[in-house]
DNA sequence: CTACTTTGTAAGTGTTGACTTACGCATTTT
DNA sequence: AAAATGCGTAAGTCAACACTTACAAAGTAG
């Protein structure tokens, strides 16, 4: 549930084609799996990663699985990325003033 | 230059223990591997992998290197998870409103 | 010029992980 | 109940990669 385990799962070029499948809404595995050059189980075994960091979440729907994006994990990258931005900034903004002066 | 590399930078832990420890300012190899647990070698690899990946910038200084957060790519990650955001939000309005009602 | 510092690179190793096929389980349909 | 659908899991394989120890290059100082 860490930041690590959400860069890990984003990493796979595959496993990050399947998180952007989901940006368009909810999708069963069959249907994420379509169009994507790997096997259906590969997509399977991406999306329980996906869902063990906490970026996609699961529903049942008669035998069918759906996948949708995790908002709560979604939060997470995206205030990780402000405040670093905040403290990159600001620390550059030093080295300019009076950094080695 | 594109976001693969960038997530695919940031995925090893000790790449990202790297790249946080430059928020806090430039500073040099020798300096960045201090305290980290692996080979100074190592850490000028993953410096390598980084700067290639748009994330940190070099400067000569006399017979050092400092290195620094590259500002521009992490407006582009920021950027990435921001545009994410809004498209995820906005589908899942969606689903919530006339999805299959 | 010689000695020292700081760093990048080459070569080799061990582990991790992304992928495949085969199979089992649950749910729906007839 | 039997067949079919949708999916997760087990087992095995192959390549990628994070790391190590040498070594080379470039600059600084004596």
């Amino acid at each position: 549930m860490a930041y690590g385990d959400k860069f890990d799962a984003l990493a796979a070029p595959t496993r990050r084609a399947v998180f952007e499948k989901l940006k368009a809404g909810p999708l069963s595995v069959g249907a994420i799996a379509e169009g994507l050059p790997v096997s259906r189980p590969a997509v399977s075994q991406h999306l329980k990663v996906l869902k063990d960091a906490g970026l996609v979440a699961e529903a049942r729907s008669g035998v069918r699985r759906i996948y949708r994006l995790d908002v709560n994990g979604l939060a997470e990258m995206r205030d990780y990325f402000d405040g670093f931005w905040d403290e990159a900034l600001d620390a550059y903004r030093r080295s300019l003033d009076g950094g080695d002066a």
